[in-house]
DNA sequence: TGTCGAACTGACCGACCGTGCTATTTATTA
DNA sequence: TAATAAATAGCACGGTCGGTCAGTTCGACA
């Protein structure tokens, strides 16, 4: 249980490189397997499909995400500052991780919107996982603050409209001010709320 | 100049189709072909290459875009109806349209963020062009409500946050409520900036 | 140190990819 | 209608895809 699983950590890495770029449809394995020097076949036995791979390297981005942005906001007291720390360490995700280069959950959306199987429906849950987090920080957040009502599906909306467009910006346009425009609006977004 | 331009144009519509399912990428001459009803390289005759198709299929797209959401927008009186039938035509194109089943734009955005080329750079183009538009409606709209400063890139950055996760959850996640966040949000939007 | 199973290689499979080339059918026009 | 041009089909190419399998290397442990 060592040589083998550290061989499948660093495909399951390097795949997750080549995935942000190409997507999780346009990853070779030929490619992958030069590029963490090892035969195609060598490669293909440590996961018995293209598609395990696949579902290998999204648990690997979850896992990132949980431990980058979702751990060290819920870390914060409930409040204010948790949704800030929440909101700041997803902007970081999608802008500022080098090796990350985007948010790799926004490019599969697109890639997966209309793409049945396993790792759309992984995908979709984590996506839902996600809402799940924001939405109980935010209604900390409220309550904290006295707000009532507080619709907190509207605020998940918003606080993801914001994300998916800096990456847009980022990514696309390669617009530098995207970071500014996403925390501005966030600020607002949040004055609007009374949170 | 008849029946090779019919037959021509026939492509490109199966082609924004598919493509909007797999992407430019993952859209294949073969598959196009049967069906159209036409040999391989009876449709490969029409364009020198792939890559000509895909612009093809890019300008197609563009020319729907403007007449489907920026004509009708324009044809209203400057301000803040004008306004309202650009964000209002936007959103139609995301979840309405039966054929178009969501925003080519917003998945070759996914696709081509990292894939330098000319696709690339004639969808960067049409972005920004689109981003004008949106701007100067926007202004537009502040001049004639006396709105003064009014951060026109700041409104833009949020409108096209909201049509972009409309996409998101009108075709990842399904769910029918996204179309009234939107508009909700746009309507929150036009308040903050008072146009 | 010898053994045994895990890790890995290399050759290969059928399918399909984009792309040419040539022949044949079909549409236009004189 | 005959001549000419355009549109389309057939076929083959080199290459790559995901995937299989028999055999070789290597590492852990008795």
């Amino acid at each position: 249980m060592s040589k083998g699983s550290d061989t499948r950590q660093s495909i399951v890495e390097e795949a997750l490189n080549q995935a942000r770029r190409l997507g999780l449809e346009g990853m070779t394995l030929g490619e992958l397997a030069t590029s963490v020097n090892l035969s195609k076949s060598g490669l293909f036995a440590h996961f018995k499909s293209k598609e395990s791979l696949q579902l290998a390297v999204l648990e690997e981005a979850i896992d990132r995400f949980t431990s980058d942005v979702v751990a060290p906001a819920l870390a914060k007291p409930r409040g204010g500052e948790r949704l800030q720390t929440l909101f700041t360490g997803y902007v970081s995700w999608i802008a500022d991780k080098p090796w990350n280069a985007g948010c790799i959950f926004i490019s599969l959306s697109a890639e997966y919107d209309d793409r049945p199987g396993p790792v759309r429906d992984r995908l979709v849950e984590s996506e839902h996982q996600f809402h799940d987090v924001i939405r109980r920080v935010a209604q900390g957040a409220a309550e904290r603050a006295g707000v009532d009502p507080f619709d907190a599906d509207q605020f998940v909306y918003e606080f993801k409209a914001i994300g998916l467009n800096l990456q847009h910006v980022h990514r696309l346009l390669r617009d530098p001010r995207g970071r500014e425009r996403a925390e501005t609006a966030f600020a607002r977004l949040r004055a609007n709320f009374g949170i």
